[in-house]
RNA sequence: CGGGGUGUAGCGUAGCCCGGUAUCGCGCCACAUUUGGGAUGUGGAGGUCGUAGGUUCGAAUCCUGCCACCCCGACCA
């Protein structure tokens, strides 16, 4: 926790795994590769699901549930989305076990499924081949669902929240009866995610398109939000996709439209995951912990109480109890830290390792001078301020707060998108700052894979704010109409 | 799956080369003094040294097999 989280250091990877397991996130396993997202940190991802659930509504989705299990056939049945998974599969062949005789339980071998079964890494298949039965006419379109759901993807390597074997997230499934309509959805999709991003999360992200290399298995183009971590590294954050009807051909689902003709439908698929739990700790976190911003704050306020006597502990709590609802009545969530089994510098720093926006202490000389001290966990400033209209200023500072981590993150970012115009340039920039990097690319798979060979930067995306631009490929010396963004990502 | 490394108390570790039943810190329990930034003192509990076998009077230590985990690659819309 000591080594500098702004640092580009080697360590930082290490610093990250200590941060999620001190501040009590969630923890490795005894199942390789997966996840224990503990109660304080399963809080906050229930914060994000009922902030992100609310928008989903209020754009017209509903929820569903699909199964956990794919048939192997229908996951072939698109030629670049079984590629694109193939090789991080979990496959259940068996669905019995049985005792072998000396007392150990062995899989039946007799119990050997006909058709295997793929634990879902995203549901587009069975999805599709449910809403072939769900779709006749333009009268059932569009269809806009969403599911909530675990899917599993065998990584190789994983990182808690970045990267892991299963992990949660949610997934909308949209059929519509047009290209155009399916397109403004992916894009109105993206918005909603870009703006709880950088409203919410309080991290700035770029709106994008990501280049075909990049693109989803088995879309027709892939939008994303990319945000950018403090050690330089970026990070997609959240995708959604236009499908064209590549699925629905795969499943068979035509509609009549309004002139008679059978048409297939138009689809869009879009998701954020756990991952956004990464993004989040990864943003703001400083050297004492955790940096929440208030909106997601499954506490916001802790207030700790510094007493001697059992008299001026009953005080306190007379006049926290009064606060508390005061504060509750503005919805915030407060947390009243009375344990008499902690001194409050004990307190102090594990509600700033856990991330809490604001602290409220109270002392015996507080209540004498009708005072208390607020401590701001963004900017670790302290000040002693009046009880009189404290939970009116709470409310006011702990939007002042959100405020003060998304500009700071907006400006670190903003710092960090380098235009370059030598691959000299490129290299030198991605070795000593980082960030991403603006340059002309001449648009071929073959450059971009080149680069990463040699770098491991990756384009990002095509920003959607693309300014037509003549220049020359900085790899190749090429033509090149634009600028797009590279980056070391996660 | 390749290359490297590590398994010793809840966590982090010393001991291993050179064999003699295990060190220190954090945490935990009790009591006292403390309480406005991670308290202090005293006492205490907690270990099949990853696992199976071998060598030996004797193995955490030496040898062999196995297992697990970590790091670096490959992989990661």
């Amino acid at each position: 926790m000591s080594k500098g989280i702004t640092s580009r250091s080697e360590d930082y990877s290490q610093w990250y795994n200590d941060l999620v397991i001190k501040a009590d996130l969630a923890e490795y396993s005894a199942v390789r590769g997966c996840m224990v997202i503990k109660p304080y940190g399963y809080a906050i991802w229930e914060r994000m699901q009922s902030i992100l659930d609310k928008r989903f509504k209020e754009t017209g989705h509903s929820n569903a549930y699909f199964p956990l299990f794919i048939p192997k056939s229908f996951f072939s049945k698109e030629a670049s989305h079984v590629e694109g998974f193939a090789t991080e599969c979990a496959v259940v062949t068996h669905y019995r076990l049985k005792n072998d005789g000396t007392g150990n339980i062995v899989v039946d071998e007799d119990a050997k499924l006909e058709e295997e079964l793929i634990v879902r890494p995203t549901s587009e298949t069975i999805i599709w081949n449910t809403y072939k039965g769900w779709i006749e006419s333009y009268r059932d379109l569009p269809i806009l669902v969403n599911q909530w759901a675990n899917v599993v993807r065998w990584e190789m390597r994983t990182r808690l929240f970045l990267r892991t074997a299963e992990f949660l997230w949610q997934e909308g499934h949209t059929a519509h009866a047009t290209a155009e309509e399916a397109i403004a959805e992916a894009k109105q999709m993206l918005e909603v995610y870009a703006e709880f991003a950088e409203k919410t999360l309080a991290v700035p992200v770029i709106r994008g398109r990501k280049t075909e290399n990049e693109r989803f298995a088995g879309a027709l183009e892939t939008f994303t939000i990319e945000a950018l971590m403090q050690d330089g590294k970026a990070l997609q954050a959240g995708t959604s996709h236009f499908l064209g009807q590549n699925f629905a051909k795969a499943f068979d689902v035509k509609f009549t439209s309004k002139e008679g003709k059978q048409e297939y439908v138009w689809a869009t698929s879009w998701g954020v995951s756990t991952r956004l739990m990464g993004a989040l700790i990864m943003a703001h976190s400083d050297d004492k912990g955790l940096v929440l911003p208030p909106r997601l704050a499954p506490i916001q306020v802790v207030i700790v109480p510094i007493y001697k006597t059992d008299e001026e502990k009953a005080n306190i709590d007379a006049y926290v109890e009064k606060l508390s609802a005061e504060l509750k009545a503005n919805d915030i969530s407060v947390k009243y830290d009375d344990r008499d089994t902690q001194r409050p510098g004990f307190k102090f720093a594990e509600w700033e390792l856990k991330g809490v926006p604001l602290r409220v202490a109270i002392g015996a000389r507080d209540m004498q001078n009708g005072t208390v001290e607020l401590a701001r966990r963004d900017t670790q400033t302290k000040e002693t301020v009046s009880q009189e209209g404290l939970s009116t200023r709470i409310v006011a500072l702990l939007q002042e707060i959100q405020e003060t981590i998304y500009q700071k993150a907006l400006k670190f970012r903003d710092e960090h998108i380098t235009e370059v115009n030598s691959y000299e340039e490129f290299k030198e920039v991605l070795e000593t700052k980082g960030g991403f990097i603006s340059c002309h690319w001449d648009g071929t798979v073959e450059t971009e894979k080149r680069v990463k060979e040699e770098t491991k930067a990756t384009t990002r995306c095509i920003p959607l704010d693309f300014q037509e631009e003549e220049g020359v490929c900085i790899f190749t010396g090429k033509p090149s109409k634009g600028r797009v963004l590279f980056a070391k990502a996660y």
